[in-house]
DNA sequence: CGCACGGTTGACCTGTATCAAGCCGGGTGG
DNA sequence: CCACCCGGCTTGATACAGGTCAACCGTGCG
């Protein structure tokens, strides 16, 4: 009723006053005072390791939509946190096929791909304007050896991509149409709660397409479940506005592959 | 022709002296003194770091083949490398179906996934007797803030997982049967001729219903798609031996999508 | 030796892809 | 300011890959 409706997910997510460096695109900035930290940085940390990890970020820089971060190929250097905005990232193979790996939205880590082998391996791109902290990865390094909650912070988000893919696996290689589409919805509005938005009212940054290649479907696959789930009284769906009806009834599609054997809901 | 025929992952890789301290199933050892260090450990260590590797590693301990490794559930303490055996990792949804997100062989680490909430949240199982180098993951932290090789190390395991499961999304979310089958034949050679092992002949720890839930598939399919590629004359299978005649042809399996504008091989 | 589990094969079914036509809405240029 | 255009979306008709169900087989283990 009263939640954000969301137009940005810069709303609620406004910083107060950082240290700006204006560099072109890029500008210096201070993790110890930003309101996005407790999501991509260790909490719990004394005064004077908090401003060590200012050290960590060098600058910001702006993404304009439908740009890359980084792409295939180019050589790592750091890591991004992301502030404002929201990305996809897909590879692609030799012959030309791609598929998206991830939508992620502020607060949360890419680049982590690059480490590997010293360069990505596959594309960020911004689907709305957005705004990154660079992390010069030599840098995270140094200081997580210094800092302990640091370093078992970077182990965290590596291992915790490891467990976001293990189920998108799951999602991938056992579900039907109607569940992958159902859990990506709640995995979305979940993820944008956590951030201040409503739990019930999303509106969406990809196409048809770009959800239909994250979740192994084609467009009109993905257009066909969501009109499934309006007809059903799910959800409400208005182009890329979607307001979530029945959350219960989400989930159960989720959770329910044999329902002969139903346990109680 | 020459190559190894395998009947065991152990050949070739059999340790010289390491230090053994029975303790019922497991015993100390010395990583600095193991042939698998290549795989699992850092290169180009010096003689000082070499020594303080060895500090990793608390103990060995053997699993018999169809019993855990670890759970889901369970708390998380220690990566393993594995020294002999193979396994698979799944992941079970609360619905029962569940996904098997990997075979892991000697020389690749596994319990990545427990690090982010210090329970695992996949059950690694044996597939063959094994036998694994116990890693308790806070000696790792320590060490790795010591050893700089050993941090970049850890951070390269975790992004290279990262990387492989990019891999598996892709083949989960694009390709079709033969392409997963060809795609995962070829992967798993080549990791076994990695290892000294025929690059035309392996043996399949894992029943066909295991590829199919890696792949995505049903095992009938797998069968199926076996069965195919046999009469085409792209492999000879009997059983869980398989030999490759053309890899070639498994290549251009995997690679072409689209072969109306088919590129030269 | 025999049983049970893993594997193969066949017949049929269905969920999703494919192909195609049309619609909607927002941005642009006249 | 309106008309047009284009990209994204919806919807329908049809095709087909792979799933499902079922029978049978081989083999390796107890």
């Amino acid at each position: 009723m009263n939640e954000t409706p969301m137009t940005s997910h810069e709303v609620n997510l406004i910083p107060s006053s950082d240290t700006l460096l204006f560099d072109g695109h890029s500008m210096k900035v201070a993790c110890s005072n930003c309101n996005l930290r407790e999501l991509c940085m260790p909490v719990g940390l004394s005064p004077q390791e908090l401003i060590r990890i200012d050290e960590v970020v060098a600058v910001r820089r702006k993404v304009k939509r439908g740009t890359t971060l980084f792409r295939n190929g180019e050589s790592f250097q750091s890591l991004f946190a992301i502030r404002t905005g929201f990305f996809k990232t897909c590879v692609t193979a030799e012959d030309g096929r791609d598929q998206v790996t991830g939508f992620q939205m502020a607060g949360e880590i890419i680049g982590l791909d690059g480490i590997v082998n010293d360069h990505h391996t596959c594309d960020a791109v911004a689907l709305e304007d957005a705004e990154v902290c660079v992390m010069p990865f030599d840098r995270i390094g140094e200081l997580s050896r210094e800092v302990n909650a640091l370093q078992h912070h970077v182990h965290r988000i590596m291992s915790r991509e490891i467990v976001r893919e293990h189920g998108v696996m799951l999602l991938l290689g056992s579900m039907r149409a109607e569940e992958r589409l159902a859990a990506f919805l709640l995995n979305l509005v979940q993820r944008l709660h956590a951030r201040g938005f409503s739990r019930s009212e999303l509106v969406l940054r990809m196409t048809r397409e770009e959800i239909g290649s994250y979740l192994g479907l084609k467009l009109e696959t993905v257009s066909r479940t969501f009109s499934k789930f309006a007809e059903e009284g799910i959800v409400e769906v208005r182009q890329r506005h979607v307001r979530i009806i029945d959350t219960g009834a989400l989930r159960r599609i989720v959770n329910q592959q044999d329902l002969q054997l139903g346990r109680p809901a």
